[in-house]
RNA sequence: CGGAGAGUAGUGUAACGGCAGCACGAGUCCUUUGGGAGGAUUUAGUCCGGGUUCAAAUCCCGGCUCUCCGACCA
């Protein structure tokens, strides 16, 4: 893509209105824009990043066999009321149709999954099922903020699964955890991301965070170092001494913490009101085991930015940056003009995603300095000074060292490095 | 929802109750091109509604919005 075709422009200047990082490099970077308070859109960089986001949870769900599927966000009263949660969930924003009709837009999809899944399961040997979907969730949280980390509109993956027996959830239940594993690893995030037992709000009475240590999190976890796991501060009742829920010791020390994730056995809690029931092999009816598994797309990518910056702007992990590469010119003359035109040719044709600045009358310092506010990986500069060796400049977003490569050597070091 | 603070141009900021100004950005033209360059020129603003006053960005009342703290919370 060139730079210079994108409508959105970097900003210079700190958003006066934000303190956490995260916002402030996606605003002045032209990632998201915000329309009101926890309500943001993506913009086209931004949107890259979510969808690569996207892809790898979608992948890592389908690997553990999980159906994806759309519902809808406009859900009627009714559903609602058969779980008890029209007045007890306050979050939900509630809309008034035509006929006295009432509908809440989708704050989690239990009240749907449930009705939906039951019209299709009887028998024992249609289970166990896994549905998951992505989807924009609709909270009206009492207070958003910190940019994209806590909003009022936000795409989430919701994914629900059905059983048996406990047993065979618990086994599901693991399955869950290692792909979430595998899905922070990917983002990057995974080193600094723990497995936390938390309260289970109104869903169950324990749940799983999964929870990202950094000072812009708005939770307070307990770490034990030994297990690599946390417990929310929410669980240590007044007085008492938090206590490692795996090894048992004493834990002291605080985090803040992001949760970007949050897992719940939630067992016959909903399949109970929608009476949904499987017969089992010995022909007796059972009600259905089921769990529910979310992950917060928006929120994690805030929470990948809060782990990977530094003074200068946001430095992607390579897995979820907007663009693998950012092709930079420097210089107006014909020969640099051409050259860099054939260098971003050849790099797209050899299937790299790449953005181009080729924007004019745009000092070389600025450039440098929206390519590191941008902070994609690569950064590739053709300039009189490369050309006169034949060669670009090429240099990570995370490291200082300058290396120069030919030309015509450049999609093989690519290829390698 | 409780508490605190703040709303002036796209952004960031100034102006005692007395001419709304500056910087950056954006547009046009020229010069410049390895870490936010220079010149010329143009553009654009007092959140909304009421009140006090000869006169309101400024004082008062009401509303709206944003941010922060708390409460809440998949």
């Amino acid at each position: 893509m060139r730079q210079s075709q994108l409508f959105v422009k970097t900003s210079r200047e700190f958003p006066k209105d934000e303190a956490s990082k995260s916002a402030q490099f996606l605003l002045r970077a032209g990632f998201i824009d915000k329309l009101a308070a926890g309500i943001y859109t993506y913009l086209p960089l931004g949107l890259r990043v979510l969808e690569k986001i996207e892809r790898i949870i979608d992948n890592e769900m389908k690997s553990i066999g999980a159906q994806r599927i759309l519902m809808p966000s406009l859900i009627p009263k009714v559903n609602w009321q058969t779980t008890g949660r029209w007045n007890k969930f306050d979050a939900l924003y509630k809309l008034k149709g035509k006929n006295k009709l009432e509908y809440a837009l989708g704050a989690t999809h239990e009240e749907v999954v449930v009705p939906l899944v039951k019209k299709h399961v009887s028998s024992w040997r249609d289970l166990p099922l896994a549905v998951f979907q992505i989807q924009n969730k609709f909270r009206n949280e009492f207070r958003a903020k910190s940019g994209i980390l806590r909003t009022r509109e936000f795409l989430m993956k919701d994914l629900y699964s059905f059983h048996r027996s406990e047993e065979e959830l618990d086994k599901f239940y693991q399955k869950v955890q290692k792909a979430y594993n595998k899905i922070f690893k990917k983002v990057g995030i995974l080193s600094k991301t723990y497995l936390t037992l938390a309260p289970g709000g109104t869903f169950s009475k324990y749940s799983h965070e999964y929870q990202t240590i950094t000072s812009a999190g708005e939770d307070l976890v307990y770490f034990c170092p030994k297990c690599k796991v946390a417990l929310n501060k929410e669980l240590v009742v007044n007085g008492a001494k938090p206590k490692c829920w795996r090894c048992k010791r004493k834990l002291s020390e605080q985090y803040k913490s992001i949760e970007v994730a949050n897992i719940f056995k939630l067992k016959e809690k909903y399949t109970k009101p929608f009476d949904f029931r499987f017969t089992d092999k010995d022909g007796k009816k059972k009600l259905v085991l089921m769990g529910c598994y979310g992950i917060g797309l928006g929120r994690l990518m805030g929470a990948v930015i809060e782990i990977w910056h530094d003074d200068f702007g946001i430095i992607w992990p390579k897995s979820i940056a907007p663009f693998e590469m950012h092709l930079i010119r420097i210089g107006e003359s014909k020969g640099v003009k051409e050259k860099s035109e054939e260098i971003y040719r050849s790099l797209q044709k050899a299937g790299h995603e790449v953005i181009y600045d080729d924007r004019i009358q745009i000092t070389p310092g600025e450039k440098f300095m929206d390519c590191d506010l941008i902070g994609i990986p690569l950064r590739i500069v053709v300039s009189e000074k490369t050309l006169k060796k034949n060669s670009v400049e090429i240099k990570k977003r995370n490291q200082k060292k300058l290396n120069f490569v030919k030309i015509n050597h450049l999609l093989r070091y690519l290829e390698n490095n």
